[in-house]
DNA sequence: ATCTGTGCAAAATGTTTGCACCACA
DNA sequence: TGTGGTGCAAACATTTTGCACAGAT
């Protein structure tokens, strides 16, 4: 379901390459793009063969096949491997790199991302020093409709929105535990000055909660069908608990009493902890839709860092700065 | 280079697999499972095909290829894609679960194996309400003999020396990083009764560490050539950073005053957490070679949670009795 | 006008199957 | 002695290619 605009976009990509690689623009070739990118999904060559045919009867297989060769050397498809060794094309345009997990009785293809698995293919190349070409996680299962018998509904979601919304959910529990952090801070704070500053910065994070609530509000209204698709983004909310310590964790690791100055030192470097998170996190989805979403957030957490920083010049006096974030970070090598 | 007494087994495993499928058991299966597990690779059906000519030159290549089919039912072989569709296979018994790194020019496959991926996987079937068959990660590039034009050295290893070699670096490193931790507890610690306790844990750790040192020197010696071998067992060395805090990070995380009651009770939570950390690592290995090196490792921290127990009883008396290690812990599970 | 694209059919590639003999148990 | 096994060749499934004609720039 590509908006209008980004066919014309893909295209006039397609344009481009046929033009460098001095080949033609065929109506054979726009009809194949056109089907191609209308269908979401994970279509063999038979398939789209098939679907092409409707429009135009003539057209053969393999100038179906040599199409999506042309495609994807063009960069708009990926040709992908769902275990049914027939080639599968999906659509590459402004998508993340995801993976799939399939049905083994039903074929279905669930789409799900993984920043977490991206990074491992980093550490993985890295450590092997090989070249990346492509990478990818597949895992065959028999999917809850088929465990239970029942006819296997297939429904197309928006991927976009699905994006938003999983996106929407982790910034919606990335602030309700900022919430909760400034205010077992408050209460750790042994004096008043701090605990009225912690306080401050909980309502600030809750503000932001509202907004985003408002947010997921507005993206359900337009399209309530998009609770149903499964998860997209694979998120790890137990990472969360890192960035934003829980009042357990906070308790476990002795930080139930803190000098005001102890306080806004691990305020500080907790908001830098998430910013750097989420913008490392970004930086996952290369030039893709999801990026701006998780940039942006990784933005409002600089906010804070600011924030804080200020209440610290004005409740300890600028006297003791406070460490900068400093990348480079602990890394990502090894010490083997 | 599987010991002759697994090659028996594994031969038994086939002969009862026949039986009670009431199949026979014929001298090609014979000649073609030996050559199978003789070849640790990624043998395509073609390559087999050829190798067992050289024994019998009558063998069928439809009789590899059903052979196969049945090695692989009866678990003692997996069907793998490399990218180049054709069915390999490799073999599987008491061997972990692990993925491949595939280079697209030589096509030498490097194998790894990366128990965060299992966990991965787990979450993502638990998500999806899947019921889990099998999932494979594969990641393409060029090697770095083909980035450089070398000709590509196919070398192969023992694979259980490898796994060793790779456990054992991961141990080293615990170890140190526990000497390096309890040192700085000891420098922590406000009064001189923990400040010997905690040089007692450290010299405790540092003993441990000679040990390893002497199993590695051992299996160095036994075999030169493993330290060529590419890394197996994929671990993210950052991992032990937060099993045991080195110096800057308890700095960070404002522990450089502590009190013996909040340094004794820092520690044992650390070895609870090393000894929860690598006994699910261990579980990850089903019941393969690797398991029993890691839990044997488990079990050494779950003998420094009772070291630390001691300490606390006799430092601070029965009557303060720390937490006890509580399963079910953080889990797996989100929070959305 | 030229040079690439196309459809068709044939080839190529890899795996599976049918069937008449073969050989374990 | 009989059931399942084997090799061979043919069938299958899917993708790729060769070629003569069609059509885009």
């Amino acid at each position: 379901m590509a908006s209008n605009k980004e066919l014309v976009e893909q295209k006039a990509i397609f344009a481009a390459y046929l033009k460098k690689k001095k080949l033609k623009i065929t109506r054979q070739r726009q009809v194949i793009l056109e089907n191609f990118l209308k269908t979401e999904g994970h279509l063999s060559t038979e398939e789209l063969y098939q679907q092409v045919r409707q429009k135009d009867r003539t057209i053969g297989y393999a100038t179906v096949s040599r199409t999506m060769k042309a495609l994807t050397d063009a960069g708009l498809a990926r040709e992908i491997d769902l275990g049914d060794s027939r080639s599968r094309f999906e659509p590459l345009y402004k998508r993340p790199h995801h993976h799939h997990i399939i049905c083994v009785e039903c074929q279905k293809a669930i789409e799900f991302l993984s920043p977490e698995l991206e990074q491992l293919q980093e550490q993985v190349v890295s450590r092997y020093r090989f070249q990346p070409v492509r990478h990818h996680f597949q895992v065959f299962g028999v999917c809850e409709d088929c465990q239970e018998h029942r006819p296997a509904k297939h429904e197309d979601f928006d991927s976009d929105l699905v994006f938003a919304r999983d996106a929407l959910r982790i910034a919606l529990q990335t602030e309700k535990n900022g919430v909760n952090f400034y205010q077992s801070l408050a209460k750790a704070a042994t004096d008043a000055r701090g605990r009225n500053a912690f306080l401050e910065m909980a309502a600030e994070e809750e503000k932001h909660l509202r907004e985003l609530e408002g947010e997921w509000e507005t993206l359900v209204k337009r399209n309530k069908r998009v609770l149903k698709a499964p998860v997209f983004l694979h998120f790890d909310y137990n990472e969360l608990n890192r960035l934003f310590p829980s009042p357990e964790e906070l308790q476990k690791r002795h930080l139930e009493r803190l000098s005001l100055e102890e306080a806004l030192h691990l305020a500080l470097s907790m908001e830098q902890g998430a910013h750097r998170f989420f913008k490392r996190y970004a930086e996952k989805f290369n030039d893709t839709r999801g990026k701006g979403i998780f940039l942006k957030f990784a933005e409002e957490e600089l906010e804070h860092c600011e924030l804080i920083q200020q209440e610290c010049d004005r409740l300890l006096g600028s006297s003791t700065p406070l460490p900068q974030s400093q990348e480079p970070e602990i890394g990502s090598e090894t010490t083997a």
